[in-house]
RNA sequence: GGCGAGGUAGCUCAGCUGGUUAGAGCGCAUGAUUCAUAAUCAUGAGGCCGCGGGUUCAAGUCCCGCUCUCGCUACCA
């Protein structure tokens, strides 16, 4: 493979609706980082963009939660996720963000270049516009009658009664959900990317010229492919986000989707002038690194935009990576059970290259990986307090006590230590070829046998025995030792830069590029030493415990205040049209090609009749049998698979989904009525 | 259910186009050692390579079926 001239790295946009979590920085940020630290080592020409996604419904809602305007809550995250990227040592060459100048203009010229080239499909519809909320209604935000069967509940997507299903327009007397007045129907128009036009391209590009991806980004890509792509819609009825640029457009916005991409785009031009460089020349190496929920975006919506347009460059590779756990539990947001980067860096200050090492060490590369505070301890004390923070300590302490700090000279050298020079060399080789191949982990290991190797050196070769009757050779073995330093100095940047900075303070050479390790003659002979300090202090247990506490804490109380609202007060009347009774199951049996269906037979007293019920995750059809339940009985049937259900069961569900099921107290008589 | 990715030592993972006694790190056991933050070094125990078939002189590695985990997707009044 040749050298590309030079190299456009993007790593995800982080969505500025929260701060940034360890999950994101495994996945994305850490092993982005690595890799562009790498090549800028080696002198290559690198520029590695990111900025924060701030478009899309998600936020707008979170700003009506919160009773803020969108940017406020963009403003508040971007500068949260911007700070404590920088204070963790990600070295973007600019973090820019979606709602920046630069990308309105940039994303709305891109969408007028295809648009002008009729490389959209345009579809006008009649929708229904709430003029109260001021905003379109989805289909299932609008209620009416029916126009089959004259119930008047059915929603604009489908009627429950009679089980059509419907177009919002078709509803006679339509209610909007939102503000419950008359909505007016009003043309709105949007743009589709025809995708099935690129298949053949992406067939192309990918299954038969980027084989070399990893394995899941391919197979992914490759089952999207399989299944056939549908078009998409680009354009979205939302007042948050890049106007489309068109007249007639107002209240539309690009899909974020399409917008948040081109923010790579406006993240390099407010970089360079030279942009264009980075995005047009055949020579440019461009690397997205993603999470694995971002493959189809990377892989086939967004080349097919840069295809489309025609004049752009195409990724070389996608190194996306699974997910990491926590504790043997999914990173969860809204549950809260997450390691927030802004709070690590407060409650361990100054230890962001432990984080770095343990998330590189347990980088979810080929699947999911778990992070857990006990292996963070673990891997802190013991691999990097105990090898690579004691081995160059060892170093520098037998050369201070020995020898003045000053490097001594070596003398003639033999058969271990030409090894040891030999394998230095290897090692380096090793590691660069895994980092161009984004194997981090195995490079990260690569990086520390060599302190490994410095250690057995040592230890094989006693220099605090043979300097009572040996000096020259101990001037020899710790020569060779603090070479050994030397180089570790430089191979740790990409991993470990802040420990990097620091040894080579230690060994007053601050600037020693890439290349010339590998080297046994980085430092000369009598070059001064400075005064070195511990690399790395060992975690204590209690601060280990101290974070699962915290964890557990913060679950709990993110459960509790993630009970849903208290719905709107209604009239005993109202409550008094559900009839609920007592029923017992009388014979349950999965539906067969679902997941979550039961088809259930149920004695209610009055009748027995069928209710399919989405609970088979969480109970065996065999456990079902004989229990007793309360149901929904005067519920209007609906077909689902179908089958006819009949009534619906009555269960508790908690905010992880969990669903219990609703009983009576004691075994009581069908029919009996709950109220 | 469909599709994709995984299932290899207690834990986290390597094992490329099939080829001698299946590897690494951590953990564990024993020993050595004291320059070093009780750190280090050596040795060792520990694997029906998810299960069952098949192809082959030869399979963790290829093919078929099954099973479990994760993700996408459909179903969830």
């Amino acid at each position: 493979m040749n050298t590309p001239k030079r190299y456009l790295i993007t790593a995800a946009l982080p969505y500025a609706n929260g701060p940034v979590h360890i999950g994101h920085l495994a996945g994305v940020y850490v092993p982005a980082d690595i890799y562009a630290r790498y090549l800028r080592l080696r002198g290559r020409d690198v520029k590695f963009v990111c900025g924060s996604d701030e478009h899309g419904v998600a936020i707008t809602i979170k700003a009506r939660q919160e009773e803020v305007s969108p940017k406020e809550v963009v403003d508040k995250y971007h500068n949260m996720i911007k700070q404590s990227f920088d204070q963790f040592g990600i070295t973007f060459d600019i973090y820019s963000r979606t709602t920046s100048k630069v990308h309105y203009e940039t994303a709305s010229e891109f969408f007028k270049n295809l648009y002008d080239k009729g490389l959209f499909v345009e579809q006008t519809t009649e929708q229904f516009y709430d003029n109260e909320a001021g905003q379109f209604l989805a289909d299932r935000y609008v209620s009416g009658t029916c126009p089959n069967c004259h119930n008047d509940g059915a929603y604009g997507d489908q009627c429950e009664s009679c089980g059509s299903s419907l177009n919002a327009t078709d509803l006679i007397n339509p209610k909007s959900a939102l503000t419950g007045t008359k909505p007016e129907l009003r043309e709105t128009r949007h743009w589709f990317m025809p995708l099935d036009r690129y298949e053949d391209f992406l067939r192309n590009w990918i299954l038969e010229e980027n084989k070399d991806w990893k394995s899941n980004v391919y197979g992914q890509c490759k089952s999207w492919l399989d299944n056939g792509l549908q078009p998409r819609s680009i354009s979205r009825d939302l007042n948050w986000g890049v106007p489309i640029p068109l007249p007639d457009a107002e209240g539309k916005v690009l899909y974020v989707w399409f917008d948040a991409p081109i923010g790579y785009i406006s993240a390099t031009k407010e970089l360079t002038t030279d942009w264009e460089k980075y995005w047009k020349d055949q020579e440019t190496k461009l690397v997205h690194f993603i999470g694995k929920d971002n493959i189809v975006f990377h892989c086939v919506i967004f080349p097919s935009i840069l295809q489309a347009d025609g004049t752009y460059i195409l990724p070389d590779n996608v190194p996306a990576n699974e997910f990491m756990n926590l504790e043997n539990d999914k990173i969860s947001t809204s549950r809260n059970w997450a390691v927030w980067l802004h709070e690590y860096l407060d409650d361990f200050p100054g230890k962001q290259d432990v984080l770095r090492y343990v998330l590189t060490a347990n980088m979810p590369e080929t699947k999911d990986n778990d992070f857990t505070w006990k292996d963070f301890q673990d891997r802190n004390n013991n691999e990097l307090v105990g090898i690579l923070g004691n081995f160059v300590n060892r170093a520098m302490v037998l050369t201070n006590k020995y020898f003045d700090g000053k490097v001594p000279q070596s003398g003639s050298l033999n058969e271990e230590d030409q090894t040891v020079l030999a394998d230095i060399k290897q090692y380096k080789a090793a590691i660069e070829d895994n980092l161009e191949h984004f194997k981090f982990r195995e490079a990260l290991k690569e990086m520390m046998n060599l302190a490994r190797l410095g250690n057995k050196y040592l230890a094989d070769n006693e220099p605090w025995k043979l300097i009572k009757h040996d000096e020259q050779r101990v001037k020899t073995i710790l020569n060779i030792s603090l070479q050994l330093t030397a180089n570790l100095a430089i191979l740790a940047e990409p991993f470990l830069p802040n420990t990097a900075v620091a040894l080579k303070e230690f060994i007053n050479q601050p600037d020693k590029k890439w290349e010339e390790a590998g080297s046994g003659q980085l430092l000369e002979t009598g070059h001064e030493l400075n005064k070195p300090s511990l690399l790395f202090a060992k975690v204590e247990d209690e601060e280990i415990q101290k974070q699962l506490d915290k964890l557990i804490n913060a679950r709990q109380k993110a459960e509790a205040s993630d009970i849903e609202p208290a719905k709107e007060e209604i009239s005993f009347d109202e409550f008094n049209k559900m009839d609920i009774r007592v029923g017992t199951v009388l014979e349950a049996e999965k539906v067969p090609k679902t997941k979550k269906l039961l088809k259930l037979t149920i004695h209610t007293g009055l009748d027995k009749r069928t209710v399919v019920s989405g609970i088979a995750e969480h109970y065996q059809p065999e456990e079902m049998i004989g229990k007793q339940v309360c149901i929904l009985v005067n519920l209007a049937p609906r077909k689902i698979r179908g089958i006819e259900s009949q009534g619906m069961i009555l269960m508790a569900e908690n905010g992880e989904g969990k669903l219990v099921s609703v009983v009576p107290d004691e075994k009581f008589q069908e029919g009996a009525v709950v109220r």
